[in-house]
DNA sequence: AACTCGGGGTG
DNA sequence: CACCCAGAGTT
């Protein structure tokens, strides 16, 4: 480690013992398990958002064990309205993993980690330094823009040619003693001071040593392409209904919505039958396109037009045993608000 | 290397 | 509306 480096970290470390955040519920009673889990729902997730599903999910399954023997679709309805579904069946999945090859426990070397579903390099550091107390390297989006900005680091992370350049300074930089403070402090950078728009430089423990500061221009860093426009699509949903049902699908484990539950769609381009009752549209907006959604209403006795392939009749009290889109799960309180559910 | 995967917060 | 957030898996 150079002298530059280490005095870059100390700058850091520093600061977090007196503007580090250090009561986020997975910084209490601190384990590889909560550690996990918290870095799985924080993935591509703003802490704001996770903090409630974080309490739920481990009053529900407080260790690994109890992870690893829940049903699925129990699991999957912890996520529901969180989103990036798969890494809730990647959660699943690596518990029960872990339970076979590690007797319970999570690994504690980065291989193993990576090796299980959903932990990738940065996840897989991020347990490691903060769950296990050893010296390791994460570059997630809070991480990857301080460097960008310290550094003044050109070019797109999301091009592996800069990411590479990103790791090799988020390594060198990454002290080896009091890791996981400094690894936590990284995290807070960004999230507090070194923020997306409107960063606080004035407040900042490396300021004086800043690039992108010293160019007057701090928000360039770090450089993204830009997106183009995302296309809309449409669903016209059916809602077959007898009594206090509802006929549902659970959808593939792979795409959009893998393993949670929605209603058969029917063809955009088909004609709807007499007795449909259309029910107001909205739009659901993902990250690569928007969707219509039209739900129709049939009271009919027969199921029309689906296959029963992966379907069930399903009532109120079924809900909290099953995963289920945002707009799904929505649509379901609106039916039920409506005595149509319930 | 490019693409796929959600939902919510923010300006 | 655009952008992005404690990224990873698939192709």
């Amino acid at each position: 480690m150079t002298f530059s480096n280490a005095k870059f970290s100390d700058a850091v470390l520093a600061w977090f013992d007196h503007a580090g955040r250090k009561h986020l519920p997975w910084q209490q009673a601190v384990t590889p398990y909560r550690v996990w889990v918290s870095e799985i729902m924080l993935q591509q997730t703003q802490v704001s958002t996770v903090l409630p599903y974080f309490q739920r999910f481990m009053a529900s399954f407080p260790t690994l064990a109890d992870l690893a023997r829940a049903p699925i679709d129990e699991v999957l309805h912890h996520w529901t309205g969180l989103g990036y579904y798969a890494r809730g069946r990647n959660l699943h999945k690596a518990a029960q993993l872990s339970c076979e090859r590690y007797a319970g426990a999570l690994p504690d070397t980065l291989d193993a980690l990576m090796a299980l579903p959903g932990i990738g390099r940065s996840t897989a550091g991020a347990i490691l330094a903060l769950g296990f107390g050893q010296r390791a390297v994460i570059l997630d989006g809070n991480v990857k823009r301080v460097l960008a900005r310290h550094q003044a680091l050109a070019g797109d992370p999301a091009k592996a040619a800069v990411s590479k350049a990103f790791w090799a300074l988020a390594n060198a930089l990454t002290p080896t003693q009091r890791c996981a403070d400094y690894t936590q402090a990284m995290m807070d950078l960004g999230a507090t001071l070194c923020t997306r728009s409107k960063p606080a430089c004035s407040r900042c423990p490396v300021q004086t040593s800043c690039m992108a500061y010293a160019q007057g221009e701090p928000t360039r860093y770090p450089e993204k392409q830009r997106k183009q426009a995302v296309p809309t699509r449409e669903a016209i949903l059916m809602i077959h209904r007898q009594h206090d049902q509802v006929w549902m699908q659970q959808r593939p484990s792979t795409g959009i919505w893998g393993g949670l539950w929605s209603f058969p769609e029917w063809p955009a381009d088909a004609e709807l039958p007499e007795q449909a009752e259309p029910l107001p549209a909205f739009m659901h907006v993902f990250s690569h396109f928007r969707l219509h959604i039209r739900p129709v209403l049939f009271s009919s006795r027969a199921v029309l037009g689906v296959s029963d392939a992966n379907g069930r009749w399903v009532t109120l009290s079924d809900l909290p045993a099953l995963g289920f889109p945002a707009p799904i799960y929505s649509l379901l309180q609106r039916l039920g608000a409506r005595q149509e559910v319930c």
